[in-house]
DNA sequence: CATGAATGAGGATTCATTCAT
DNA sequence: GATGAATGAATCCTCATTCAT
């Protein structure tokens, strides 16, 4: 029996460990106002430790973003393809999905993240748009597409727009919802959100009679 | 001509030029990569003119958001007054207006530099979310009511819903556009983006006939 | 009858003025700590004018105390020369009137600035320890070794150190009641500190029966 | 011979020699005049490993002048309590053991540092004066007051006022022999100083017979 | 591997001093 | 003379990054 390691947990698990925490904290305080130390400290490991596996500040930020971007928008796909059912009924369970994948504050913080990057990691900004919202956003709008081609949808209709209408609408309203308490009239239920949202689209998208 | 003096005394202009030129540095650059040297070097002065002026950096901030509120939202109110038109007109009008009133770079870049600053100023972006998104939302949420109690528009349809997804809808991809070259299937012109915004709004109010 | 002027003073009082409110300001909150504002505000003027009779903030410091110096310690040699009575007699009165020339805050503040000013004044604060406490500590030797000649005090009793020891020691003290609150068994009233310690000296000094 | 590492690591000892370092700089130059490079220089290491083991410039001041208590005063008490001997001369040996505990360049230029810090750190100050001055004169009052008991002393005698013209007088004049130099008739030996103010003292306090 | 001591460039802020008006 | 706008050197403090242990 070898003595007491000093640490115990696998080093393989340390990496991911370190992005879970990383993504944690930056979203709670913003990338610029959180230091490495901080990080380290929600990982239950120093600052040091960090460099072993990320070159610096950025490259941990670009990891924990890449990590977790399923979270938000990993499964998104999937809903698609196993779909035969009407398409309003797939986009509704789409989106109520993707909203319902994550806690409501989480995805909230982690947009606001990702939104305050745009100067301090234009990288990472960019590849969030592009892998986030702007995939969601193209998702959405082949979903719309296909309803119009089957005579569901009114043909003309903008589905480009009408995505991202939606995407950006939704996740920005999640991200002011944390501001309800001192923004007045600001405060909508997050399931009030998404249904009426939800609602609205189809509205606006149904077939003339 | 007189040889080119050292500084001038320009207190009256002094103020407002480092307004403009420290809202267009900050949009620019972001707050936090933004030194007051910067600020001064647009403005034509030195760091230290600006702390004649303002007490501090997020001093600056403030007031150069409060500046050039009336840029972004300032003349909404008054758009909705005189009016006695259909109400989908009105809101045509004023959406359009809003967006016409300042170069969508401009509207971009400054809401980018307010969206950043949640983790740097929150009493700034409070400040600005309460005075520009949310009262946007709300004037455009009290015409929608209006078409409502007028039978032009649908009374099951929800307003509060409905104003702020366009609202922050059309603002974040405002904002999205300054990505378009870097971001596949990100770019629509403008115009296509209020027109459409529009048309979807305006059609999924619609009274059922 | 001419317009109303701008100023009324004359121009010959302000350089005292000046002189007066900067020896305030500066007991007050320290050389280092006062801004040249601070000094202006007090005497009614601005900062600008300040320039116009002194050379820099030193000047203005150096010409304070100079102004000033008789305050504290004026008129102390003429109390020395029209004396006749016991020295004993002389060296009450002279230490009374001395301490009694100005009020005990003014004194505690003005020595408290003056000890301050070592570093950030040399000049100033040598010139005021060779015209202030080392000019009165001389004036009471020679009272003193007065006394010796005329077998008043006892012959063998260090002159210097007891009339240094009386200075400084008095002097201290009253500065070191500033604090009285703050520092438990500082406190002692002006009155009793004058009488015990001239008690006590002229004690240290009886000539032997 | 190894190359000359960039820096060492030493833990354990850095702390106490910036101490060091730093009540020497800062009694040197000043407080407001040395930057906590110059504090750096002189322990070896860079102002940012300075701030590694204390929190600001005024917490250093703190602690250097805690570390450094004793130095002046901290072995006081001790000397009291062991005596069985005639008062005077416990007064004697505590008052020569006092002056004599550390240089008295190293008395005068932290004296001075301690006076200068006022209006800069007033809390520093405070508790030097009450840890330092004021505790040294309590220890000697309350020995007075036992020779008084005893009937050494004359009972009439005010011990406090004695025991604090004693102590801030011979500090005081400790600081002013940094200028005998530049400042006539200041000039006294630090023995003839403490001898005739002892001497002074005990007649002063004597028992008329 | 892990630690955290040490580094040093960077940035906000202060304020004595200058000088256009 | 008087003003106060403008300057810019000075200084405290932060924190990403390095590297001895």
């Amino acid at each position: 029996m070898p003595a007491r390691l000093r640490w115990e947990r696998r080093p393989d698990a340390r990496p991911n460990e370190i992005l879970d925490a990383a993504l944690a904290v930056f979203a709670e305080r913003g990338y610029r106002n959180t230091r490495l130390e901080h990080v380290g400290e929600a990982a239950g490991v120093t600052k040091g430790t960090i460099y072993h596996y990320f070159t610096n500040k950025e490259d941990l930020l670009l990891r924990a973003i890449e990590h977790r971007r399923e979270e938000a928008f990993g499964r998104i796909d999937e809903l698609l393809r196993d779909a035969t059912a009407p398409v309003s009924a797939r986009l509704r369970l789409l989106v109520r999905r993707w909203f319902a994948s994550l806690t409501k504050e989480r995805l909230a913080v982690v947009t606001l993240l990702l939104q305050g990057i745009a100067h301090d990691a234009p990288d990472a900004h960019r590849r969030w748009l592009a892998g986030g919202p702007a995939a969601a956003a193209r998702v959405i709008a082949t979903l719309i597409r296909e309803g119009q081609e089957r005579g569901e949808f009114r043909p003309d209709a903008d589905s480009d727009v009408a995505a991202r209408l939606l995407v950006s609408g939704l996740l920005q309203q999640t991200v002011w919802q944390q501001y309800a308490d001192d923004v007045p009239d600001l405060a909508v239920s997050q399931e009030r959100l998404v249904d009426s949202a939800l609602e609205l689209l189809l509205h606006s998208l149904h077939a003339a009679t």
